[in-house]
DNA sequence: ATATTTATGTATCGATCATTATATATATCA
DNA sequence: TGATATATATAATGATCGATACATAAATAT
């Protein structure tokens, strides 16, 4: 059911590819700011076939947007879950966040939902949705590890995981708000030690 | 040389109204997505009008942002700097900022700089710079209150001032960017005691 | 081989975009 | 009272917007 052959004249372009490309026009040119012209430009392929493809350009939006949660949102949170050291798990969480901040391989800075997406919040349905669930989800997750850390004895029991997780992700949204404006990674990192230690105080 | 009167037929609109209402719709739907007809629908004045009295769409954009500095985004600020216990001045500040982030009288919620402005950057010359400067500026405001409370003694002489401004300015962010998302200052109030706390340790 | 199905490329649709001529209205200046 | 200067309203500019008709190309199905 999953790999049989389908019929009629086959894709030339990954269909993965081509949402990551219009992924970075969004980023960088924001919803209405990137036209048809250059999305399909940047994707490689025409109209038509992106029409055919992805629906129309609000449906193209909703997809870069759910693959941003599923990589590029998605990468500093791996870090701070898999970073068995939970200071160092802290600092790499922010390290990353203001890599991303800073020098994304799109060539657009910050965070594409909270400097590009949350702009059309409002003017485009389905997007407030996915926006609400990606920060509750963050929040969530990250909640989860400071958990873990207090059975372990790591973190002492009264330690506000949830209030903790939720200051962390803001913290990250004030980085990508401040990379966004054109901060350097330097300039952020002077604060790396000083929010590490509030987060796990 | 101030109050003589001018020649020609008089405005019939107030600008700074205008540039208000002009705010309001950019703050809504982006540089992008506010078309003339919207602008100048909100405005209550025509087209040429705008162009005569604002230059054009771009500079327009560029005044609200400098209103909004102003006005809007600098309320939170004279609120921490005019009352005169540190918890409450902190408390209100970002009480202050919740009441913006969740039921601003535009309809629209969140930052203007963080929603709407930073979508444009790298698209609008001259956006920019304006958003690098309000950032720093608010830093520099909050530190500086920061630094009375530690010339009273009331703050310890190790208090980092502006390491705490910077956390205190990136929370703001952090809740602009969940009510722009939706969620309510109810919700948003939980973390409150925490925060403020968090920000004086 | 022929039919069917899907993708592609070109060319184009009406709508809307930001901007501006043009003409008219209303003020001060001489 | 003209003459000048500024603001207004109507209408139209070329450009670009998102989206599609159409014919053609390339695969599988029978």
């Amino acid at each position: 059911m999953t790999d049989t052959k389908k019929m009629g004249r086959p894709r030339t372009f990954d269909s993965r590819q081509a949402l990551t490309a219009a992924m970075n026009v969004f980023w960088a040119k924001g919803y209405d700011g990137a036209s048809l012209k250059d999305l399909t430009g940047a994707m490689g392929i025409s109209g038509p076939s992106m029409y055919a493809a992805f629906g129309d350009k609000r449906e193209l939006f909703l997809k870069t947007i759910d693959l941003y949660g599923d990589v590029d949102g998605c990468a500093p949170v791996v870090i701070f879950e898999s970073e068995p050291d939970i200071r160092l798990a802290v600092r790499g969480f922010l390290e990353e966040v203001i890599k991303y901040a800073t020098a994304h391989e799109s060539g657009a800075k910050g965070c594409f939902l909270a400097s590009s997406v949350s702009a059309s919040i409002g003017e485009v349905e389905g997007v407030k949705e996915r926006v609400e669930k990606a920060i509750e989800d963050t929040d969530r997750r990250l909640a989860s590890r400071f958990d873990r850390e207090k059975e372990n004895g790591v973190l002492p029991e009264d330690f506000p995981s949830l209030e903790r997780a939720r200051l962390l992700y803001d913290v990250r949204q004030g980085y990508m708000f401040r990379g966004r404006a054109g901060w350097t990674a330097e300039a952020m990192r002077q604060d790396l030690d000083h929010r590490v230690s509030m987060i796990l105080a």
